[in-house]
RNA sequence: CGGGGCGUAGCGCAGUUGGUAGCGCGCUUGCUUUGGGAGCAAGAUGUCGUCGGUUCAAAUCCGGCCGCCCCGACCA
């Protein structure tokens, strides 16, 4: 394509609400155009880049026996009702009623459509197993949108459905899915990471994320520096711990004027935060409950929440701490506590700790476990920490990365098979509901990730596979017979040997022109200059790396091709 | 939804005590330049987010609304 002829408006300032690189980058670069928050327009350059990931993965979908189809955007809403999600997915479902006064949504997510579509044509075992997918925009109403395409309200997803006869059956497809998964990311030239991972509002039983690590990541990830364990810190445990023989030492009344705080608590005593237990008031489902964790750990509201079978979790407020504990905030303990008391494995392994007393300026010291309270339930209600012994080897212990989650696949099992009643009859005449699977991936997500892990102060460096084109070339004097003839000649060449190419074949000074190359980020980039035609060759550099060779004008097509076919099955130079 | 900030030319921004709007980049034309975002000259471009109020006079002061961004809460 010559660059002449396409619209690639590049930018040398971005707007001022762009932050994150990948979001500068592909508005500067000319991929991308904010409509609204969160609602984004590709440009030429951006639609392809999505067109090659949406190819990746339809390939490897394909490849793995899944079949595309496309649902529709617009679903109706009663059969957000049937599923019971038309209560429960809250505000970030979009919701609208036509002329009729009808209830319809735009989907987040498909589950509801596909089990529609199943139940109304399959009723056998023989129709099973059935495996598909579609890639759909999808709208979910972002309490905030940020940071461009890595947290659009509108955006492209492939989304996969597997439907099976049984339990063993619907667990293969899941590995299997996984792997496939694994292929897709590798061939889109990504450093990832798959990690075991909650399930959230979708449901099911067993998850797993596939997260491109990149600093600049929203999600917090700890793996095991030993074994394979690998985990979002929303799901991650750690070993459990080792209980300590209980202090044999009276509880205590100490006096702690106006110390609230952890750190203020323990300066005060001479303490460090791991004696200290923090009872933190939550209302779940608007009944008080205490939680307790070590003062140098964070509480995980997801374990919680998922143990007490929730459906609201809130920490507690002021007048709601002080109703429950008689005291102001800050000096709440479980001694005497009215509320069920959750009690984090680590709190029950101290051999005694300090907390508050549940009366304005004083502190517990010799707090045991069992005997100076009771819990209600003990269980592991902290996020696990980098440091922290790996949950599955004798040896390892959790280091920490940051990701952005592009795919997540779920064991739903008869989450929804069940209530919307996706039957079928087995070989023995019973009818049953299926075993589902889903499987997503952001494929905008994809491309803001991509970026957010390559790039430098200049612009974007693609990997080849999902690169818009995969090189440039530039002609650096138009104005010169010499130079034009050569950059004409590799343009058809490159062409012909099936690279593809973006052509700068503007009347602009060289500087703009590197500058742009840069900035759009082509793994490869062919200078054609009046020096070096004249000597007879041409410059050619790779992105990703500072050198610039010189290569005969002959040889030069020959070459790239090499590098270009070496990387287009993804990982990179 | 809580806290903070912003809305002035395509983009980045300035605009003082209220007096009818400017700078840089980009864009158009010409000449000169031509290996890392050129120089000179001449131009074009505004519902100052919006509605209302105060005033002889509002980008500027006051109020409502809308939009956008950041932090938090939330989230396949």
């Amino acid at each position: 394509m010559r660059l002449s002829k396409t619209h690639v408006p590049t930018l040398k300032e971005a707007p001022a609400e762009a932050e994150i690189p990948s979001h500068i980058l592909m508005v500067r670069g000319g991929y991308l155009r904010k409509v609204a928050a969160g609602v984004y327009s590709f440009l030429p350059l951006g639609w392809r880049v999505i067109q090659k990931i949406s190819r990746i993965i339809r390939e490897e979908m394909t490849r793995a026996g899944a079949q595309e189809v496309f649902l529709p955007a617009v679903i109706p809403g009663e059969l957000w009702q049937e599923s019971g999600r038309w209560d429960v997915y809250g505000e970030q479902l979009l919701r609208f009623k036509d002329r009729k006064g009808a209830d319809f949504v735009i989907g987040p997510t498909h589950e509801e459509a596909i089990v529609d579509l199943v139940r109304g044509d399959v009723r056998s075992y023989r129709q099973l197993p059935l495996n598909l997918f579609q890639i759909q925009t999808k709208f979910r109403d972002e309490l905030r949108a940020r940071a461009g395409l890595m947290r659009g309200r509108e955006f492209i997803m492939k989304d996969a459905y597997s439907f099976h006869a049984t339990d063993e059956d619907a667990q293969r497809e899941y590995q299997f899915m996984y792997d496939t998964y694994t292929r897709i990311f590798n061939r889109c030239g990504l450093a990832f990471r798959a990690v075991e991972a909650d399930t959230g509002a979708i449901g099911g039983s067993l998850s797993h994320e596939f997260q491109v690590l990149a600093e600049t990541g929203e999600d917090a990830l700890l793996a095991c520096d030993s074994c394979g364990y690998a985990a979002n810190v929303e799901q991650a445990k750690a070993r459990p711990p080792a209980a300590a023989a209980p202090s044999a030492a009276a509880l205590e009344k100490v006096a702690t004027p106006g110390k609230r705080t952890v750190e203020e608590v323990t300066a005060f005593l001479g303490l460090r935060p791991e004696n200290l237990v923090k009872t933190l008031l939550h209302l779940a489902d608007g009944k008080p409950v205490a939680v307790l964790v070590r003062g140098d750990h964070n509480l995980n509201e997801i374990k919680l929440k998922r143990e007490l079978g929730a459906r609201d979790l809130v920490l507690a407020s002021d007048e709601s701490v002080e109703d429950a504990t008689g005291a102001p905030v800050g000096f709440a303990g479980p001694v005497g506590l009215g509320t069920p008391i959750y009690c984090d494995l680590e709190v029950c392994a101290m051999p005694s700790c300090v907390c508050g007393a549940n009366v304005a300026d004083a502190h517990y010291k010799n707090v045991v476990c069992k005997r100076d309270f009771q819990p209600t339930v003990c269980g592991d209600f902290r996020d696990a920490a980098v440091g922290d012994a790996c949950p599955r080897c004798e040896s390892g212990h959790l280091v920490g990365y940051r990701g952005i989650e592009v795919g997540q696949v779920f064991f739903l099992g008869t989450k929804y098979s069940v209530p919307m009643k996706c039957n079928f009859l087995d070989a023995d005449g019973k009818e049953k509901p299926m075993i589902m699977g889903c499987y997503g991936i952001g494929v905008t997500r994809v491309a803001a990730a991509a970026i957010e892990q390559n790039h430098d102060k200049d612009g974007i460096v693609w990997p080849v596979a999902i690169a818009p084109y995969e090189a440039a070339l530039l002609s650096l004097q138009v104005g010169d017979p010499q130079v034009t003839e050569v950059a004409e000649r590799l343009y058809a060449e490159l062409g012909k040997a099936g690279i593809e190419v973006l052509y700068d074949e503007r009347d602009e000074r060289p500087g703009v022109k590197f500058k742009d190359a840069d900035l759009i980020g082509l793994p490869y980039r062919i200078a054609v200059g009046k020096k070096g035609v004249a000597e007879g060759v041409v410059e050619l550099k790779a992105r990703r790396s500072p050198e610039v060779h010189k290569v005969k004008i002959e040889e030069v097509v020959r070459v790239v091709r090499e590098k270009v076919v070496a990387e287009r099955a993804g990982g990179g130079a």
